[in-house]
DNA sequence: TTCTCTACTGTGAACGCTCACAGACAGCAT
DNA sequence: ATGCTGTCTGTGAGCGTTCACAGTAGAGAA
C-alpha cells in the first residue's frame, strides 16, 4: 500500500468515479454535467458541481480523447524561415493572440516549427495521425506543399494570409492588402504628389501582389500613367528597401513620393533618401505598410497602414474552431487603417 | 457500413493491433519494439518495423498517456507582462530554441500565457492535473507564486533565470550576469575610463541585482570608490535609459563611461548623450547588455554582453527532461561573452 | 536427465472517459 | 387502463495502449 502524498510525489488525481461517488450519482451523470449539462436535473447538476469543487476534479483529457477521437488541441504551424518570423513583431502578436483566443475555449496550442525536411515529415505525421484537431498555418511561401498535404488528409486548416496555388478549399484570414495600398496611394496623391514610386514586396506572395495591384488601381483611377521605372521590388528586408530607393532615385530623380510595401523596407528607403540629401516629407513623402514598431521608431515617423493583427488572430481561431465543428472552409478579409505620421 | 475514405473524411488510423496482425506477432511485441526494442528478437523487430512502414502506423499518444500517466508533452509558461516579452528578441530565440530542442525528443510544446488571474488559475489546474509532464517557466517577477505552487504540487519545473525567494529546490538555467557585468566594466576601465556610471535593471530581478553586483566588484578590485550618484536604475525600457542618462549627466558631468544593463536602455542612453552634445565613444563610452538587434541597429553600434540564448534554451530542455526522468533539480549557469563594437 | 537461467512472446487486465442503450418515472392524451 | 412522449438516470462496453504475468524454448550446468 502506497500513501503517495506530500511534497515531491504527485497524488493520484480524482477520477470521474470519485466525483460520482461523492455526489451520489453515476458516472454517466457526471459526464453529462461536464459536457453541457443536457438531460440533467438541476439537483443532480448542483450536487455534481459541488463534488467537483470539493474533490478538485479535472477531466483527464487523454481518456476523453481516446474515446471521442478528438484531441481538443490545435497546432500552430510555422513553416520556412523561422528567424524572419520570430523577429517580426506582427508574428508575435499573432501567436499571442491565437494562444489567448484558444485559451478562452480551453483549447491548448501546440507550437510546431517545420524548418528542416525531417521536421516537416515528423510534424505532418503527427498532425495527420490526429494528435491535433486542426492547424493554424503561417507560411511565407503560400502554396506551401504542407498545406496541400494537410488539406488532402482532411485536417481542418486556416492560413494566415491568402494562400496561392491551392484550390479554394482552404480557409484563410487576411488583411485587405489591396485596399490598404489604395488608401495609402490615395493619401499620397491627396497631398499633391504626382510622381509616386513604389517598392513592392516579393511578387510570389499574395501580399506583394495585392499591394502592387492597389497602387496600380489608384494611379489608373487618378489618370496617372503607370511607369515601370518607378516600380522596384524588395523582399521586405531593410536592406532591400535601401537598395530599392537608390534604384528609384537613379531612374527617376523627380520622384516626390514612395509607397513602400513594408515598414522595415521603408526604414531603408528613409536611409537612402537621407543619404541622397532629400528631405522627408518636404521633397519626398514616404508611406509604409504594417504599422510595426519600426514605423514609430523611424525618423521621421512613418505614415503607414495598420493591419488588424489582433482581429486576424481571433478570426483565425474562430474560423478554425467552426471548421473543426463541421462547418465549411471560409475566407475572411479584414479592413486596414491608414495611420498618418510625419513622413507624409 | 461506412467506407470513410477519400478527401474530406479522415480514415480511421491503423492501431497497434493492425500492425501486430500485419507483422504476425502480438500487441505486446509491437509495443516493445515501439518502446526501445528490449527483449525482442531481431527477426520480430524487423517484421514489426516493416509493418509499421507499410501501414503508416503512428502511436496514439492519448491511449499511451492514459496508461502511463505521462503526457509526453511540456508546457512553456509565460507569466505577467506578455507584451514586453513578445517584443523581446531574446525571448523569441528562447521560445524557438525550446521548441526545437523538445522536438528533437519528440515532445510537443504547449504554449501557455498566464496574464490574468483567471488564466493563472486555469493553467495551474491544467498543469497540476498532469496534462503536461513538466514546465519551462519564464517569469519576470521571479519568486512568482505560480512557481511555488507548481513546485509544491511536485511538477518538474525549470526557470529561465535565477528565481529569488523560492527555496533551492527549483531548477534554473541562467547566464552569468555578474561575470558579464564584470567583463564589461573591466573593459571600460581598460580603456582608461575612470568615472563609470551605471544604469541598472529593475532591482527586484536577479538580473538587475547581479549586474550591479558585478559592477561594484570590479570597481572595488580596481580601487575606485563606489559613488551612489552615478548609479541610477531603470526598467529595461528605452525611455528609462534616456531618463537615467539625463540624471547621470546632471549629477556627474564628468562622466566618461556608462555601463547600461540592457541594450534597449543603452539606446536611450545614446539618445540622451547625443542631445547633451557628448560624443560616443570619444567623450563617453557606453556598454550595453544582451547583444540584441538593438545593439547593431544603434549608432554608434553598441559594445555589449552576449547571453548564450541558444544554449540557455537547450539546457533548459535538457534539465527539464532529466528531472522528468527522475533526476534532482539542478542549476546551470552559462558563460557570457563580451562583444566589442563602436560605442567603447 | 533435470534443473536453472536467459531471451523472448502472448494474454488479460487495467487506465478514465464517453457513448449507446435500456429502464424508470412523470405527465398527458387516448 | 393503455399508450405515448419527454426527461432523467444508471450500466456495460470499448477507445488503443502499456504493464504484469505466465508461459515457451533453448542453452548451459549439475
Amino acid at each position: 500500500m502506497t500513501m503517495n502524498h506530500g511534497a515531491g510525489g504527485r497524488r493520484r488525481p480524482p477520477t470521474i468515479h470519485d466525483v460520482a461517488r461523492e455526489a451520489g450519482v453515476s458516472r454517466g451523470t457526471v459526464s453529462r454535467v461536464l459536457n453541457g449539462g443536457h438531460y440533467v436535473s438541476p439537483t443532480a447538476a448542483e450536487a455534481v458541481n459541488a463534488a467537483i469543487r470539493r474533490t478538485g476534479y479535472v477531466v483527464n483529457r487523454h481518456a476523453r480523447s481516446l474515446i471521442t477521437g478528438r484531441s481538443d488541441s490545435v497546432g500552430f504551424l510555422l513553416t520556412e524561415p523561422q528567424e524572419r518570423f520570430f523577429e517580426d513583431p506582427n508574428f508575435n502578436v499573432l501567436l499571442r493572440g491565437c494562444t489567448q483566443a484558444l485559451a478562452a475555449h480551453d483549447v491548448p496550442l501546440l507550437l510546431m516549427l517545420a524548418g528542416t525536411e525531417d521536421e516537416r515529415r515528423r510534424i505532418t505525421r503527427y498532425i495527420t495521425a490526429g494528435h491535433v484537431d486542426g492547424v493554424l498555418l503561417v507560411s511565407s511561401h503560400s502554396g506551401d506543399p504542407i498545406a496541400t498535404e494537410l488539406r488532402e488528409a482532411g485536417v481542418p486548416l486556416v492560413a494566415c494570409g491568402k494562400p496561392i496555388g491551392i484550390g479554394s478549399k482552404v480557409s484563410y484570414v487576411a488583411a485587405d492588402d489591396r485596399d490598404g495600398a489604395r488608401d495609402m496611394v490615395r493619401h499620397l496623391l491627396a497631398q499633391g504628389r504626382r510622381r509616386v514610386g513604389v517598392v513592392t514586396g516579393p511578387l510570389d506572395t499574395p501580399g506583394g501582389v495585392e499591394r502592387l495591384a492597389g497602387y496600380r488601381e489608384v494611379l489608373a483611377e487618378a489618370g496617372v500613367a503607370y511607369d515601370e521605372r518607378i516600380v522596384v521590388s524588395g523582399d521586405y528586408s531593410r536592406a532591400s528597401g535601401e537598395a530599392g530607393a537608390e534604384r528609384l532615385l537613379a531612374q527617376a530623380p523627380d520622384l516626390d513620393a514612395v509607397f513602400v510595401a513594408s515598414d522595415l523596407m521603408a526604414q531603408g528607403v528613409l536611409t537612402a533618401l537621407h543619404r541622397a540629401g532629400r528631405r522627408v516629407p518636404e521633397d519626398v513623402a514616404v508611406g509604409g505598410f504594417d504599422d510595426s514598431p519600426a514605423a514609430t521608431a523611424a525618423s521621421p515617423s512613418l505614415t503607414t497602414i495598420r493591419q488588424p493583427w489582433d482581429r486576424i488572430s481571433s478570426e483565425m481561431v474562430r474560423v478554425l474552431l467552426a471548421q473543426i465543428g463541421g462547418e465549411d472552409p471560409a475566407a475572411v478579409i479584414l479592413p486596414t487603417e491608414l495611420v498618418k505620421r510625419e513622413s507624409t
